[in-house]
DNA sequence: TACACAAATGGTATCGGTACCATTTTTAGA
DNA sequence: TCTAAAAATGGTACCGATACCATTTGTGTA
């Protein structure tokens, strides 16, 4: 279809006619400018600015087989937990010209793996999921992919590529150690609420339940599969439940500091005193966890840190760097606040 | 699973070559499969399955003249004001095939212009920007965009293109009206912290100032820029500053939600009850404004429809329908909690 | 001045799809 | 059975950049 000529951008031929010279001289200008002649680059520049130029992204990449993009696939948005991730990489990114394809799974596999053939649709240079695939049909289309295939958050046995993260399960662990150890607390239960599959809360709930076999030989789990979106309502929910089923639980270990901060309310509003009639933590220290009349205890991640890390390497492999280390442990604290 | 010897993606061609048709026929069978045969249509599918072939975005955009991607600028991620906007706008896309690009100019003016650069480089079907550029240079570079420019969470006089949001301006003098009639509190004063330039706040900020001037002739006005990132710590000091300054306020209007929970803390800290001593309201009902102990007075937006909107307006302008409505009001709501 | 070599510039093929039109095959109706 | 129209398929020329190699121009040294 014929776009109508008011509406066509302006190519890099015209930008090479106005200018006087080939348009490979324009193209050069652009992307090595230290090969063009002080005179002629100021020429084709001020040509580029006459006309408004912006060169196509699509022809450039069709063409160097590169393109300047790369692609996240996160579990989920609305969470808000990889949001410091994404913005610290959308940000290093930008700086190199790359820009940032954003998808979200909502923890759906059908919907993933659609959306994982539209993000290699666009030959990225680099693929951030937040969410291991174990599924060999993937795991194969993953392989073969051609460029670098970074898991974050997690720290997987065999990273497709990369991983930059930390280990979900030491970080249920140790948080229940500190729990049973520092903090006294005897009869631990653990609240999570699972979208599809969650290989992160899995490794969490798995690091609790080997520290808690090993020690008290028993594991009150709850998982609100159903109803559960992981927000406030849930952790209200959540508290009850356990509380219910299990009495004389004194302290929760909330997979996310959302419910954890749901759980408090729930907690306080029915009297108990936190932490001494029931002790809560959570995962993640999300923004409100230590503000808001809340201090909460909590696993702190160094969000922020991942995504610089996963700028690095991608900006580094464009760059001809070759990154042995497959595995990058960013780690973990156990911050006590006051609900423990 | 092996890796192809060389790490190419199969192309259309030898998807064409395996099932024995021209490259036309596996095009059709991608693209508008009801003009081929069933027994053609599986030969290719089978032979796409067989070949792991993703066809190559680049490619079809550049041949086609029209790009699979929405892009989306906004001022801020961290805020995550604006999240539930494009994780709807992000999610009904994906289900068109449309990928989502996301840039965010929260740093530098210089980058904002080289963004919108590289934004336009991929000469996107929509772009989404959350802050109206006045700059006239700018302008011109948007008007000539030829793809639908949608300005959200506001409601310019003159869009570009569209416009889907709310009056600001509205909103900051009817939760003003509110405060004043409704809840008879006299002394207003109004908190924010802008970054930069950002209409939005401004215009919330006018509104509160027409009303002031209608009816008390006194503004009460506070701009944390220096410190202002509009985090739960500026609304205690924003508190703090006001009461200092004008002692007898008896209420605070703020700019955000997580300014006028700050300020909720920060008041009961210092022993004030709310909102008998001081009143406080918010703007944007983020997901904490009703939870947590504090049930925030707020001006709810809806942010979701907005993604929903703009969702629309592009998928509709891609089949070819002709949206006569520049701007789309969204509304919003005054929704009464505790706190005033 | 001549010559070698570096710097600057240009020509052309090509990336992998889609548009447009042409051609072949199938179907329906007289 | 024949013919016209519809359905199915194919051929070819692009889209707008970059890669690769060729060519021209400029520079320093003998």
């Amino acid at each position: 279809m014929p776009r109508p000529i008011d509406e066509r951008w302006s190519t890099m031929k015209e930008v090479a006619n106005l200018a006087g010279v080939a348009k490979i001289t324009v193209s050069r200008v652009l992307r090595s400018p230290d090969l063009v002649s002080k005179a002629t680059r100021e020429k084709v520049e001020s040509a580029i600015n006459e006309l408004g130029y912006v060169p196509e992204a699509a022809a450039g990449a069709l063409s160097s087989g590169r393109s300047q993009i790369v692609a996240a696939n996160i579990s989920t948005l609305s969470g808000s937990i990889f949001l410091s991730t994404i913005n610290q990489l959308s940000n290093i990114l930008s700086t190199h010209g790359i820009q940032l394809i954003l998808s979200n799974s909502e923890y759906s596999e059908e919907m993933e793996f659609q959306q994982l053939s539209a993000l290699i649709a666009q030959r990225p240079l680099g693929l951030v999921l937040s969410n291991a695939f174990h599924n060999t049909k993937r795991r194969s289309m993953l392989s073969r992919i051609g460029c670098k295939v970074i898991e974050i958050w997690d720290l997987p046995e065999n990273p497709i590529d990369y991983a930059v993260g930390f280990s979900n399960f030491d970080a249920g662990y140790s948080m229940t150690r500190f729990l049973f150890k520092d903090c006294c607390y005897k009869k631990i239960a653990f609240l999570e609420t699972k979208q599809g599959f969650d290989r992160r809360s899995e490794m969490r709930f798995q690091g609790y339940k080997d520290f808690q076999l090993k020690h008290t030989n028993e594991v009150r789990a709850v998982d609100l599969k159903a109803s559960g979106k992981g927000n406030i309502h849930d952790g209200t929910v959540g508290l009850n439940y356990i509380l219910n089923k299990w009495p004389d639980t004194d302290a929760i270990f909330c997979s996310g500091d959302v419910l954890a901060i749901g759980a408090v309310c729930e907690a306080r509003r029915r009297g108990l005193r936190v932490p001494k009639d029931i002790a809560i933590s959570g995962f993640g220290d999300i923004e409100f966890s230590n503000e808001y009349g809340i201090e909460l205890t909590t696993v702190k991640v160094r969000g922020e840190e991942i995504g610089t890390r996963v700028a690095n390497i991608i900006v580094g492999a464009v760059e001809g760097a070759f990154n042995t280390n497959k595995s990058i442990d960013v780690g973990y604290d156990i911050v006590q606040r006051s609900t423990t």
